[in-house]
DNA sequence: TCGATCCTAAACCTTCCGGTTGACAATCCC
DNA sequence: GGGATTGTCAACCGGAAGGTTTAGGATCGA
């Protein structure tokens, strides 16, 4: 079962929600990083750079060593499995919205819609006709 | 390819980052809801209820009609599959962290780790020695 | 040693978030 | 009509978010 009340997933979709930290995590996906290579694309202050990257810690996305003077930071991507388990629990209802702009389609163009193929999509939730 | 500079998923990060409003769609899930019945098990005041809705409104994953003094909400699933779509694309990488995790449990009991499956699983960016 | 580089800390500002209360509009129903 | 129900609006509040600037600590390297 997919919890909702998980504060790690506060954390997770929160940080996810800003534009910039989804880039860093993009550039992170191609291999380690330092906080200046991160905030290189970003057109903003360093402090500003080191402030996402902590809220990426915080919700485990990314992992921190020091080397030096220099901050390595790491992928971290366990919590992004569990976002996926949490929004893929939907699945079958954006499936049920796509089979119903097929049916649409279809009935615009007079023929049936097209079947859906062997593991049948039951439809879990009839409405009331 | 999956953008990161997309402020619909800006929205929707955000939407799924407050457990009440996870809750809410989970409640959703099981078919429509009127405005009162999302707030029920939340303990939070009317209007309170009322703005974490529009929040949803505003990430397209709820849509209203009003029927009298009611209004009924109905979950629209479809901007779960973008975000999923975009946290998917980090699949491989939590994937390789189990990969990961096999082998240390493995090299712990002493045996070779589980052997990956046929599309070889390749170490992007090795780390220098 | 000394300047340049990398990064955090602290203070500050503005805006947004998440909640409240109080008032009211609209609707239902007796 | 008139009370009960459903929901929004507006104002307000405390605190978090997201950015800046300024300062300074630590390290590198010539």
């Amino acid at each position: 079962m997919v919890l909702d009340r998980t504060p790690a997933l506060d954390h997770v979709f929160h940080a996810l929600a800003h534009p910039a930290r989804r880039t860093m995590l993009r550039a992170l996906a191609h291999g380690e990083r330092t906080i200046t290579d991160l905030g290189g694309p970003l057109r903003m202050s360093l402090p500003a750079v080191s402030k996402h990257v902590r809220v990426l810690e915080k919700a485990r996305l990314v992992r921190r060593r020091v080397v030096g003077r220099t901050h390595i930071c790491r992928l971290e991507a366990q919590p992004l499995k569990q976002a996926t388990d949490w929004t893929m629990s939907y699945r079958e209802h954006w499936e049920r919205s796509f089979d119903a702009l097929d049916t649409l389609l279809a009935e615009m163009q007079g023929i049936a819609p097209t079947p859906t193929p062997a593991p049948t999509r039951k439809r879990r939730h009839p409405r009331a006709k």
